[in-house]
DNA sequence: TTGGCTATTGAAATCGATTTCAGTTGTTGC
DNA sequence: GCAACAACTGAAATCGATTTCAATAGCCAA
């Protein structure tokens, strides 16, 4: 254990712990030969500057904290791997806050902004209201924000265009055939829910198509609500032939649901999620998704976020904006005459 | 931004700061009355004590890092929501690090170690050897190990008995008929790797059958190294009729060199993978594997480890052998017949 | 009212670094 | 050899809390 301080290693090479400072970080005033001696030194007793002293006095602490709705889910997994890896490499660490969902959590580690144990936070997570992030940077907070746009200058966001996404999917499965076309969504005040559904109106207005509400449902961008909202759906709408859930995770809790009912995907009903998380490749039938950038989303954030904290300069470039693609798979590949749709028999 | 700080409450109050450090610390030797003043000058100040300065003084982070292997995949999220919600509910914070399976990069990271950031760390990693981790207790730091064993009073671990699951998987394989049974090793020098190597031999020797060393070959854990592996497996043993993936990333490389290959699983070949990751239940066909309990895991540790730093003894329960369970799915089903076994015909 | 004791309180040291400011050393030019 | 200036170096303040130790206040009995 390196249990020596800057004042034993300034006695051991001679000279006073300011010289020592200075060598440590390289300020380029001090002799050349002085220099080599407290490097010795150093060297020899193995000594590390304490990152506790050295945070209270510069007033940085180098660590990012991440809010993250869950960090089980691969979706946010992606992210993280982003942000952590972007972060490593400007020096900087993160502090890993997994909220289970939970805004009460997500409030709780609010707390590390205040008590200064990170410099400042990025929230992945569709619990927290944009109010709610806006509030903690008119306090004074530097904060970050992926997966949604919040107008406000000092926060960097980096988002995909939901409204498009949910256009998207859903001319995609006009094209298809597909007639009644239900929208799974997520926690209904999430931006991603209702950016989606702005866009799944859009395709139907420009097919000209009706808005049929009971085609609406909504559940929690998790697997178990993704499957009971399909069970309500499919009970009002017997006639559904295709669902546009908000994210992968609904989806398979579509899947699910399918298979209990004896439901064909995609010979009765076409599914079409949202995120591209792996698992999608690999089920059967594979499921059609929008692939978001996940990764580079977290990276180019993080670097926004402690480029601002570092000049304390609002950029130009303020948030990222990035492309989605439609992947279309197995799972929404099934054309369907119009007029003409009825259940087949089974396989 | 809560900028005030203990000598402004002090002043507010009316009190010294000794006295503020008092209340909030309830050290319960401060009157009624001043109390409930000092209570109220931190409420009407917002006011919050800096972690930098209370870390300093404390010599204690409340944080743990947590070195992993690669975030994104399943297994180790599981784990690490395990440790990080089991921390959590102690009052510490868990920092990241992300080693994407670079050893030096986990050499890198030992350095929040070093210089204080933080007050132990938890290796969930196959990549950093014992000996390493070993002098690292050795050198006075606090440190767990999850997913092997540790001969080394000082260090909490967590892990499954591999042998066992290379014993119990082996085992299944042969009662369903097969007899050439290969298995693909992880990273050669991970004790999972030979561990499970050893069960699955202690299973042929049972059986009574031979150990036949084309039948190994190892890959690194990932997909892909499963994939490159299998290829080379199946260029030297055309009649192989099962393989034993040292972890399920392993077996989905298998998959899909089985379907380049037009290899049918079950039918022409059996795979079993390790850890139950959440993706082998939607493949298909599922996938055969052993669950272990990654949650528990990570939380149990955590919980030892961070017991172990604030008494600073190490308890009679040093280590957590945690069960481990086969699971059998569709992927290892297809009952086969020996001396019969031949490539039925596609379908 | 006062002594003696305990319950509160505050001044100052401390944690381990960085940084300012002033003092010292070394160079250079004449 | 010496003044003038630049280059180094060190003493002490500082970051914002906790904690020790001594001092004060409050209380009770005599």
């Amino acid at each position: 254990m390196s249990d020596s301080k800057i004042i034993d290693v300034a006695k051991r090479a001679g000279v006073s712990v300011a010289t020592v400072s200075r060598v440590l970080n390289q300020s380029g005033l001090v002799r050349e030969k002085t220099k080599k001696r407290v490097q010795q030194a150093i060297e020899e007793m193995n000594y590390t500057p304490n990152a506790m002293a050295k945070n209270l006095r510069s007033k940085r602490t180098m660590k990012i904290g991440v809010v993250v709705a869950d960090i089980e889910v691969s979706y946010y997994a992606e992210i993280v791997k982003g942000i952590e890896n972007m972060a490593n490499s400007l020096d900087y660490n993160i502090i890993i806050c997994d909220a289970q969902n939970q805004k009460a959590k997500e409030l709780e580690y609010v707390s590390l902004l205040q008590n200064r144990t990170v410099d400042g936070m990025i929230f992945v997570t569709p619990v927290m209201t944009n109010k709610e992030i806006i509030a903690l940077v008119e306090d004074g907070y530097s904060v970050a924000v992926i997966g949604r746009f919040i107008e406000h200058e000092q926060i960097p966001c980096a988002f995909t265009d939901n409204v498009k996404i949910g256009k998207d999917v859903v001319s995609h499965l006009i094209e298809q055939g597909h007639e009644k076309i239900a929208f799974l969504s997520g926690y209904a005040d999430a931006t991603d829910s209702y950016e989606r559904l702005e866009g799944y109106m859009k395709a139907l207005r420009d097919a000209g198509m009706p808005f049929i509400p009971e085609l609406i449902d909504n559940g929690d961008f998790n697997e178990s609500g993704g499957y009971r909202g399909f069970l309500r759906l499919h009970g009002r709408n017997a006639d559904l032939t295709a669902v546009f859930a908000a994210n992968d995770e609904m989806a398979l809790g579509v899947y699910k649901a399918c298979k209990e009912l004896a439901i064909q995907v995609p010979d009765h009903i076409a599914v079409v999620g949202v995120d591209n998380i792996r698992i999608t490749r690999f089920i059967t039938p594979s499921l059609s998704t929008v692939e978001q950038p996940k990764y580079t989303m977290g990276a180019l954030l993080t670097e926004k976020l402690i480029d601002q904290m570092n000049n304390n300069e609002f950029g130009d470039k303020r948030y990222f904006k990035v492309e989605s693609k439609l992947l279309i798979r197995e799972s929404s590949s099934h054309l369907r005459e119009r007029q003409t749709q009825e259940r087949a028999e089974p396989g």
